[in-house]
DNA sequence: TTTAATTCGGATAAATTTATCCGAATTAAA
DNA sequence: TTTAATTCGGATAAATTTATCCGAATTAAA
């Protein structure tokens, strides 16, 4: 479904709201080690994210990732996909077609449409605070 | 959604059993030009779903794949997808953790069940035959 | 029987994605 | 001022996916 890059992204950006939540900044190792990830490509992954504006980066002894208190509340599933992965997963044909479109749909178009559309509804309306919530109430784990 | 080889090998099926319905047989070099796939790579693909027992083919001079006639109305786009792809589509999580599951859920992990049950009965209920149809009456397209 | 057209299968190569390494820049604390 | 901990950015490397090449086997037709 999503780049491997992306899963982290994901689990990266939620893991980091939930400590916003409390004001701590984390660092690089702190992400990696509480999302399972490898630190190196989570380095490159968070850039992203803070060239992106969906993080805020603080460099220097001390420094780390956080996500400002105003934002936490709206960032979505759909701001870090499209941080990462881009629009493809919205655009790009079913099929691989490159020149599938309303007009002159691939054979799968329409039943792809419904499945699109209900995963980018789901993707708006889902934010990464509510999820970290879930992670700090025990409910929802993003490792072991 | 799907790997690159996965989508040449819907378009693939879809294109033979259009042919198929006519009782005719095609080759290699006719499927890649109609899906606009390339050669070695669909023969690959072919290749698997001839030993998944999706399509038939046929060696020798005059040879070719088709699909048996009395199959052509049973196969669905779920059968081709777990042929190439297998059924990670439908199992693996969407955050791309190991330990995933019903008892110990990621944060997106019922939002994405939901979709991904869309996905599967969708795939489910739709045979490559049906999608052959709009091939051939016009309002589906494969290429150009 | 020979030839030509085909699928099959193994070995590679090219492209892309995932992952690592390392030095530079920055900054808080000693 | 020095040190240590950090992010950043560029250069690579490793792994995976996509794609190609080519000889062997098969088979219909000449």
């Amino acid at each position: 479904m999503f780049s491997k890059a992306c899963e982290y992204g994901i689990r990266a950006a939620i893991y980091i709201a939930s400590q916003s939540a409390d004001n701590n900044r984390v660092n690089l190792k702190a992400v990696a080690k509480h999302i399972d990830s490898p630190e190196a490509f989570t380095a490159k992954i968070l850039q992203q994210l803070v060239q992106q504006n969906i993080i805020t980066s603080t460099k220097g002894a001390t420094g780390g990732f956080e996500i400002e208190t105003a934002k936490l509340n709206t960032i979505t599933l759909n701001h870090v996909v499209l941080a990462i992965d881009g629009d493809s997963i919205y655009k790009v044909c079913g099929l691989g077609l490159k020149e599938c479109s309303e007009k002159k749909p691939c054979p799968v178009h329409n039943s792809f449409k419904t499945i699109r559309d209900d995963l980018k509804k789901m993707l708006n309306a889902t934010t990464i605070y509510e999820l970290s919530q879930g992670l700090k109430d025990g409910s929802t784990f993003l490792k072991q």
